[in-house]
DNA sequence: GAAAACAATAGACCATTGTCCATGGTTTGG
DNA sequence: CCAAACCATGGACAATGGTCTATTGTTTTC
């Protein structure tokens, strides 16, 4: 499908999907045809799409997710991934941890008003 | 205490206290000296610079933490400050629910692998 | 077949969150 | 007393994550 399309069935706009596209986060095939560039992307592209805005909106960073992409697709090498996913995984962790003491902590703050 | 025994007591720079004063973040006496104006930061600047710290790593934003003074110390109103804090409350768990989700994700990449 | 809608690219622009630097004044240790 | 260390202010700089605009070319639709 086109770019307009994709951004219309994921809700992420053009301009993001330009943006991600060129920092590796997404795929898409160069055009099948001969007279225009539009590059089109394949139907896979909603579920990574989705994910990738899942993932900013957990804090993680584009730099993050460029790991993770490149871990998992670029290596051949399955420890090397798994060592990297499992990195992620533990800074994950930790921010829950952080974000858990907050909500504590403001929790605590309500009761007291 | 001034700035500089803060920052080393904090272990938050300088710089950063300064930004966080400009902000409304934190708030410091005028000096008392008559010859300069250096600030001067009671211990309690101490505990606020942890929470902002802490709060900041959990992904709140200076924005978020404006908002949760003004509502607190700016108005006398408490209900107010609980609606407020209350808010933030709900955005946090509701970070933390995608951050579960992305986890689990992940997780679930790794098994494959 | 012409206008409207869509696409690509490059580069400017924006907010956020600091960090660094230059300048000039103040305090303090030896 | 004087150099080193500290402080304040203002403004420049930087990285991140987009967003917008201009230009130009392609499709689609009436």
């Amino acid at each position: 499908m086109k770019i307009g399309e994709l951004a219309e069935r994921s809700g992420v706009t053009r301009d993001t999907i330009r943006f991600y596209e060129r920092n590796g986060l997404i795929r898409s095939r160069p055009g099948q045809s001969a007279t225009n560039n539009y590059r089109d992307y394949p139907e896979d592209n909603l579920f990574q799409l989705e994910f990738l805005t899942r993932a900013r909106d957990a804090g993680m960073s584009i730099a993050d997710l460029q790991d993770l992409i490149n871990a998992t697709e670029g290596s051949c090498n399955m420890d090397a991934a798994k060592k990297v996913i499992g990195a992620k995984i533990s800074e994950l962790k930790e921010r829950q941890e952080q974000i858990r003491s907050i909500v504590q902590f403001l929790e605590e703050s309500l009761h007291k008003l």
